[in-house]
DNA sequence: TTGTCAATTGTCAGCGACTGACACTAGCCT
DNA sequence: AGGCTAGTGTCAGTCGCTGACAATTGACAA
């Protein structure tokens, strides 16, 4: 059972994540000191760091969640589907799921606005993609499990996943820029962008 | 022409370049202090905030000549070329040119070295990726241009830059992690790579 | 209930990256 | 030779972050 002193680490946890997020997205990540947030919270500056390694981690701890999310919805995917298709069926259903589990943490609004500060902000931009790079050698060697290749010969599961992420990234930055942020807008873009894949690579643009 | 301040600013800019890349490849990146770099040069702290705009700039000094470098190597590709064989030849024709030129600034073999710093090093990774998303909007616009197609409608050149950029990423990992650091072993493993892009999308892995 | 123990917190001191202000030195140009 | 200015050093201060130590507060048993 949950003991009072948990109930207050946990309440201490939220409050200073909460005030981060609404600091960073309203003053901008940069123009925010630890010191704001944590007085924000009236704790000490050393007790936000006994929570939070840093400054940054506080800006990824919602993001922190949808990752590990994407991760169990590619490995819940059927063994018959092919590594693309997984992928693929994982992020354009994982989306719902994502929404869910971020509101028991923060207001989904709260957490779009802070992804927006993120792909705005070059050190969180910086951090977020070496986040991703982590999380795709997770992917990576999970494709390879189910597939039965070895990760450290065939390159090709590391290839598919960093297709796949460059296209989601993609894919992120447009919907960023974007005025829709709502679940369908981002999901219409996903498969759209995936469904031009092949033109990109192999078509002769001019064509069209 | 050049005059005796030119020449000492010079002198003063190289050698904090090469005194930082020498401790950071030895001693590591995280371990190196700004002051320590300038005391090597028997310069100020202050002196080296004047030649480059933080720790991080000092470490990507070569690696930004060698982005700008294929950048102009794409420019230059013929306009027949379909964009995704121009970013190819660009890449494969380009290590010579690079190579050169890195030799200018410092010795090559330092290069290489802090090229492998920066891979292994989380804070620099960062920034290398975040850097590399830069030079691919860059690289975008330009085939953009090129195939006359425009990049704020029409996905399909960021779509091609992202995925190329994550061949070249799978790339440069497995040749930082490998032990032949020679001018014909990148350029075998990128083209092996590039190859190998297609099966990695659409066959299915279990049937080779 | 009370006293002990352990977890949590605040305070303080200090490092390293970085910046602004100001004075000083050294190359440039007439 | 002497004034002008670019380049440098010094100093003080901010911010992110950490270790050490003392004070506090909840947990748990006597």
């Amino acid at each position: 059972m949950e003991t009072l002193r948990d109930r207050k680490k946990r309440h201490t946890r939220e409050a200073l994540l909460r005030a981060a997020l609404e600091l960073f997205t309203t003053q901008g990540y940069e123009h925010t000191t630890v010191d704001e947030i944590a007085e924000a919270v009236d704790v000490s500056q050393r007790t936000f760091f006994r929570y939070f390694a840093g400054k940054e981690e506080v800006a990824f701890a919602v993001q922190e969640m949808t990752e590990a999310l994407f991760v169990e919805s590619v490995r819940a995917r059927p063994a018959h589907e092919a590594p693309m298709e997984a992928l693929r069926q994982a992020v354009l259903e994982g989306w719902e799921a994502i929404q869910e589990t971020v509101e028991s943490a923060v207001p989904v609004e709260l957490y779009l606005r802070m992804y927006r500060t993120i792909e705005s902000t070059p050190a969180l931009l910086a951090a977020h993609l070496r986040r991703s790079v982590t999380t795709e050698e997770t992917i990576a060697r999970l494709l390879a499990e189910r597939e039965g290749v070895d990760v450290d010969t065939d390159p090709r599961p590391r290839l598919a996943v960093a297709v796949f992420g460059g296209v989601m990234r993609v894919t992120e930055r447009q919907w960023c820029a974007g005025d829709d942020f709502g679940l369908e807008a981002i999901r219409r873009l996903t498969a759209s962008y995936l469904d031009q894949l092949g033109s990109a690579l192999t078509g002769n643009w001019r064509a069209g």
